[in-house]
DNA sequence: CTGTTAGCGCGTTCAA
DNA sequence: TTGAACGCGCTAACAG
């Protein structure tokens, strides 16, 4: 037993105090419980219980080197495309991580640099364990950093160049390419047979993915995969590129629906055909990714794309507890080998609405 | 001097090592540096970059006390509504408490009662210095809660019981019926004569406040206020009120032009207008609140009301600050009274887009 | 202005 | 299975 608590707060050993026992019996009921006597551990929850007590984080922290925080950063939103459905994924981050005993601390940076800049720091300062990364793309000098400083992370989204060789890191990302696989069977249900692509430029890996799911599913259903355009990802640019491809005169085929890489796209997409005097679903189908909260209160409806967000946060929280639980440096051989680190591919699922819909 | 770094990460006892002080003159340089010498100030700091040296969060908060954490919580958000405007809220947040030395961490929570138990365990593991609020009500049980507990807390919005009498805490509140006000003179001026009013339940203290610009505006332009209705924040509420508010044959007078008190409800009433065939801003003129990206993307955009977010956030962090260095208990008397807890309004601005114009 | 002492609350280490 | 000593890195309180 050790003095008592000098700030109304109530500490290990006050607990200890009541339950009879040394800080240290409590401190292993807590962490180590299967080091304790039923009846010893039985007296010791019951002191917890009824002190409310709460072990201090800093100290637990400050003596065991990990803090149960995960650092994720917060992108500056444009208010010029569709939500970035980031307060949904923090949400979702945020309830997996509590379910797991962890914490999300947000990481704020205007640029990439900043940014590592801003992992750096709150690493030094002990305040994280791990970090979750989105929007990570080839040759990412975060990963390279995070990787060089063995720092736990998982990244939401993958990382292409990674895929062909060995993994080095764990990924969860989203089926872009059997998301634009649904919506243009969908839209050749309809009776659609020149669909068209509104994407991004080609050196998006993420874009490209979601090409290839357009491209297969017209070979898959024996139709032309001709006319597509590829601009950055805003309003204007695919407002821009629908009256492109939509123009009679311009030589090529006119397509009788289009697929979108986004929301944003595709409600750009939806300006022009009000400027042509097209309604969509009826005259042009259009579909977006993304399922944002634009696409169900514009008129018409946008059918889209929703990710699972939540799937998504539970298995980034998963693969990075795993991470921080697995054993340091020199680990019992009999325990076997770590996992290498794993991927999850999961499905969108297609949200209909009338914008893709002939009536 | 004690003993070396054991684990790679540079100490405060490495830079005294470095500087030829003791490790209390380091630390006072970094938070007292008024009580050190220019000279050894100098010596301290030089040392202090060669090491790149950062200090440890959690002994710090260990001893002192204070964690510079500011806890938020993150609420589910729904895909229905237009966007909370949260990820842009938080971003701004994140960047305004970095800018004085706080970091944010999340807090979720799945009802009040919840919220309240995060809050607390936040707190007694010693992990929060304060909180920021967002949507508080009259008597809030949180408010009591965090006042009670003698926590730091700021609000994202007013509580209105607090006006009349002294406030209790600090807020900062975007002005909602200026913002109504600004959107019905606009109306006005683009010759609408009678302008209705989709609002919230009137036991919505935000919906009343914003319900009281329209009808102020009304006055002051010698307009009818008298075609209204009630609703909850949804889109097809929304809808159903336009719908409703339009018909002919209800006996009322058919207004011209709808003032919407979110973005969510405008929407809805632009559906209700395509329904009727009506044209938004040419035939009927809408309005929204919170200049959500569905306002900028949606055909015809919709004229609606943008929050300062960023000044709200640096307002808030402000506020917050300012409790948080204010000396505790027994400070001398020659530093004055402390200020008494106040709150800011800002103006929203209006954004005027197709919805609302006569063309 | 600078240094010494002590200890925040907890978990690792090792002995009993 | 349990406990005593110690120290993680830092800063409050005081002494010089």
């Amino acid at each position: 037993m050790r003095g008592p608590a000098r700030h109304g707060v109530t500490t290990l050993d006050d607990v200890a105090a009541r339950a009879e026992v040394s800080a240290m019996t409590v401190s292993n009921v807590l962490n180590h419980p299967e080091r304790v006597s039923d009846a010893t551990r039985e007296r010791v929850s019951r002191a917890i219980e009824e002190l409310g007590y709460r072990p201090n984080r800093s100290a637990r922290t400050l003596r065991s080197r990990t803090s149960n925080l995960i650092g994720v950063r917060v992108e500056r939103s444009r208010g010029d495309r569709a939500a970035l459905l980031l307060d949904q994924f923090l949400h979702a981050l945020a309830e997996s991580a509590a379910s797991r005993g962890y914490h999300l601390i947000l990481c704020h940076a205007a640029g990439d640099t900043a940014e590592l800049t801003a992992y750096q720091e709150l690493r030094q300062t002990t305040a994280v364990d791990a970090f979750v990364l989105t929007g990570a793309h080839r040759d990412d000098p975060r990963l390279r950093w995070l990787r060089d400083e063995g720092v736990g992370f998982a990244v939401f989204g993958r990382t292409w160049d990674e895929e062909s060789s060995t993994p080095t890191h764990p990924w969860v990302d989203v089926d872009g390419a059997a998301g634009l696989g649904l919506a243009t069977e969908h839209l050749a249900r309809q009776g659609h047979d020149e669909i068209g692509l509104v994407g991004w430029p080609s050196d998006s890996e993420v874009g490209e993915d979601r090409r290839t799911g357009w491209v297969e599913a017209c070979h898959r259903l024996g139709l032309p995969a001709r006319v597509e355009a590829h601009v950055v990802d805003e309003f204007e640019a695919g407002r821009d590129a629908a009256h492109r491809l939509l123009q009679a005169g311009r030589g090529g085929p006119v397509p009788t629906a289009l697929v979108c890489a986004s929301d944003t796209l595709a409600l750009g997409v939806m300006r022009a055909l009000a400027e042509r005097g097209l309604r969509p679903g009826t005259d042009v189908g259009v579909t977006g990714f993304d399922n944002s909260p634009s696409a169900a209160l514009t008129t018409p409806g946008l059918t889209s794309l929703e990710q699972p967000l939540a799937d998504v946060a539970a298995e980034l929280v998963r693969l990075l507890d795993a991470a921080l639980r697995e054993v340091p440096p020199g680990a019992p051989a009999g325990t076997g080998a770590p996992a290498p680190p794993t991927g999850t591919l999961l499905a969108p699922r297609l949200v209909v609405r009338e914008s893709s819909r002939r009536t």
